[in-house]
DNA sequence: GCCTAGGTCCCGTGC
DNA sequence: GCACGGGGCCTAGGC
């Protein structure tokens, strides 16, 4: 059931919070002051801001701009409604890690209730559907590669693909969704590494993606690694097939 | 200006929202369907959902579940308002990538306008802080350490702080703020190996965190590295000492 | 604009 | 519960 409170008392404010906490998603528009205490420390001077509270535990208090909330707490916290002297005091507390964040209301302007769906969103063209594309495509990756281990798990990480070309000689391929920095290229000679030294011999690593930073690349040359390019639109054509 | 409508018509909403978007935070609760393409690509069964529209073009659309959005486009978004046969149809258009979102607004349940703060939101404890620190505190890292370079950059990335030790001996440092996993020590190794091979001379090595995990321990023990434990307090001390 | 790296990252997955 | 790595990451800072 929707239902709005418009400047209300504090009292009205406390019940209708604690009625409705753990069903609806609750908007708050009013004054108050914010703090934040936990993994680090931040602080809100008084002003107008959006407060928005979900059933779940998720408390998030919205400024005017950008997509992140200017101060949080995640999915599992606890909220706690306190009337105060001259103030509507909400306290949400996150148990692992210890984090708190208090809300301090002075002028309530606005509430409102909101029953909105549970649903968990599904995306397509993740590194894990690329994956799965070259799994089933081992010749994309080159002439005679065949793939051993899908998420081959090491001492150092798990391996996106662990494979064999026509020689006969084991292949690291590292897989990114997106253009490819330093970290990836670090990663996947981390892992050609581990295996060089488990095995004793020297394995080829490939990274795999639409792009790659140009120092980077540099980076992975230098480190005897190779490079494949994959069209930025294969995900993309691939979902047309699966949807055809 | 606050303002509420509640059950609007589709023309009431489009002519609210188009006066009010450039400067007001929107909110949305209705019926709709919500599509989203450009990196990846994903989509909401018809539903309730929230949206919340900032004035720097920010674009959210939120279940019951979660901090994330369902679907969003980032600030620079541009907002377009187009009345349909029977209903409203919302598109957020990000130019770079090239990314849409577009909500089919069926059944209108509210909007409302909010006047919220434009501050930017400031933060204590952050790694930078304790680079900061360390940095003025150079002995913390040992006795004799000196600070040559701090955000040292070279072709493979920056060194949170470069220094040579009482021997003389150069000392590649890397910071973090929370616990230490692979990635940090590879970030660490990459950097050592980068010097070693531009100076021809090995640098020492050292990790500095509250906490690492023990498979990241053995990776760094592994590769001569070694590693500084920071009093996970050691931010909020200084921050105390900084208020004092 | 590109590139780099941090984040109170969040988030899912696997142990 | 911890740990690891992806993310439509977002966001800040440099060049």
């Amino acid at each position: 059931m929707e239902n709005y409170l418009i400047k209300p008392s504090n009292e009205e404010a406390a019940r209708f919070i604690k009625a409705r906490a753990a069903s609806s998603v609750l908007l708050i528009k009013a004054v108050m002051r914010v703090d934040y205490e936990g993994r680090a420390k931040a602080g809100l001077e008084a002003g107008s801001y959006l407060i928005m509270i979900k059933p779940d535990g998720t408390f998030m208090v919205h400024g005017s701009k950008k997509e992140k909330p200017l101060i949080w707490n995640p999915p599992g916290s606890r909220l706690y409604v306190e009337l105060q002297d001259n103030a509507l005091a909400l306290l949400s507390i996150r148990s692992s890690p210890r984090e708190r964040v208090i809300a301090i209301l002075h002028e309530l302007e606005f509430i409102g209730s909101f029953d909105v769906e549970h649903v968990d969103n599904k995306v397509v063209g993740t590194e894990s559907d690329l994956v799965d594309w070259l799994v089933s495509n081992p010749g994309f990756i080159e002439q005679g590669f065949t793939v051993l281990e899908r998420e081959f798990e090491t001492a150092v990480g798990k391996i996106d693909i662990l494979g064999r070309d026509s020689r006969g000689r084991i292949v690291v391929v590292e897989v990114k969704r997106s253009q490819a920095g330093p970290d990836a290229v670090n990663q996947l000679k981390r892992y050609v590494d581990h295996i060089a030294q488990k095995r004793g011999e020297r394995p080829r690593g490939i990274l795999v993606s639409p792009d790659i930073s140009s120092s980077a690349y540099f980076y992975l040359k230098t480190n005897g690694l190779e490079y494949i390019k994959v069209n930025r639109n294969l995900t993309s054509l691939r979902k047309i097939t699966d949807y055809s």
